[in-house]
DNA sequence: ATATAATATGACCTTATGGTCACATGACCA
DNA sequence: TGGTCATGTGACCATAAGGTCATATTATAT
């Protein structure tokens, strides 16, 4: 079967790279309702990142529903006043973290090439987890703060999440419908399952990436391993190809 | 290939059942500092179970973290004197709830068989969902309560819950183990990775149960629906054969 | 009936929360 | 210099948390 060359990259790319336009309108209009306010923005750079670096280690710990104005206030020496004078309330706050991330993630991936261009759909997930944990190693705090918070209580604070939940699903979406064009996909599976279960192995994975990587002195380091690179690989192998033993399998060790 | 009768629900069974002879040891015997205090198991039967369920409930909504020990006391209709005097915290009402849980899924799974008794392994993990399913069905807010709690909430306070997790790990580890001596398994999959697997999997389901289930009027004829059951069992195909066409299925549909 | 032990109670304590507000400080312009 | 507007500040508020304790009530045994 040949397979004409392959363009998953461009349409998943461009579904990631969506919001773009979103996030830089924030920055440039002088929009009364979007949070967080004005003042915020007009901060010295050096100011406003250390109220974001508080807030991410706030969020990283304690989630949203646990996290702590005051500390954060505390931790980034600005007044309870001011604080409020940034932001609405939290929430506003982590909706902020969330722009960053997404922010700094298409930066990432902006000049990121699989090497070989011939992949196909798995392959190319593959190349895209990886590059996501490699993403994810130059700032687990920040990912750990949105992981926590989105994966453990979006799941039950539902509705106020689905706008992010949905941004992911969309792009994971594109890339399952040219798998199946392709007929890389077993067509007894149905869209709604295949996003199921890319999505289940995608937090599975950043689960285990935070749980392990944040034990590590170097997490970069950890991350491009051949170990790491190796477990990632096999896990990748079973979404694929199933736990069981097939037939050709069996064949072959018998 | 010819299987031997199969008996993986022994050993399973007995690996689901060791806890057992603790649960039962806390309530006969008169131990000190084995919580909750001797007191509340002297309650009539009716208060302490008011009791619980109002902890449930609490749990079910609020997770552990969240939980608020002057909810439970106002929804359960003593003081907080008393709450004081049958509890520790709300860790060691937790706890209980936990006991509780295991309790009766042991006492549900006493006497249910699988219908076929030549089941391999997979066959009898599907087993073990759905009948899990039907469990999760009789109580729901008991099972969504130890979920939150276990799943999201340890994922972060980890130290605390590991003997909880530890103890289905191990029952899943006799399972695999046997799938290897048979060669049901993929060769190339180690145990570790089997293991995570397989829990991803349960884990998935039982939040999808609880996502969708607690939708529904009557979550028990939901979970037997044949719509239900069939997205179980495409779930689990999944698990064992992977996303992936193979060349197979490919020439079957070429 | 009385003494003793077990249980029940809610006022009260400290600590922390999210949020407000009157005022202080600084910057820029007339 | 005086005035205006943006920014900064922390004391203060109501609310709720977990937890204690002196006292009141009830059971049990003598």
């Amino acid at each position: 079967m040949r397979r004409g060359s392959l363009r998953p990259k461009n349409e998943i790319a461009s579904a990631i790279k969506l919001p773009r336009k979103i996030i830089t309108y924030r920055f440039t209009t002088t929009q009364k309702n979007i949070m967080p306010k004005q003042t915020f923005f007009n901060l010295p750079d050096e100011k406003r990142s250390q109220i974001m670096d508080a807030a991410i280690d706030e969020f990283a710990e304690y989630g949203l529903e646990n996290a702590s104005t005051n500390r954060i206030i505390a931790n980034s020496n600005i007044s309870k006043g001011s604080f409020y004078q940034y932001f609405e309330d939290k929430q506003d706050v982590f909706d902020h973290v969330m722009t960053m991330l997404t922010e700094e993630k298409i930066a990432f991936f902006e000049d990121k090439q699989p090497s070989k261009n011939n992949l196909d759909t798995f392959e190319y997930y593959r190349w895209l987890i990886k590059t996501g944990m490699e993403f994810n190693s130059t700032n687990p705090s920040l990912v750990q703060a949105i992981t926590r918070v989105l994966l453990v209580e979006g799941q039950y604070y539902g509705k106020h999440f689905e706008k992010y939940r949905e941004q992911s699903t969309q792009a994971l979406k594109v890339m399952i419908e040219q798998a199946m064009q392709r007929g890389e996909m077993d067509p007894s599976v149905d869209m709604e399952l295949a996003i199921m279960v890319m999505e289940t192995w995608n937090n599975a994975l950043v689960s285990y990436f935070l749980k392990e990587g944040l034990k590590q002195d170097d997490i970069m380091l950890w991350v491009r391993s051949p170990e790491t690179q190796e477990k990632i690989d096999k896990l990748l192998y079973i979404m694929e190809y199933g736990l069981r033993k097939t037939e050709s399998q069996f064949e072959a060790t018998a």
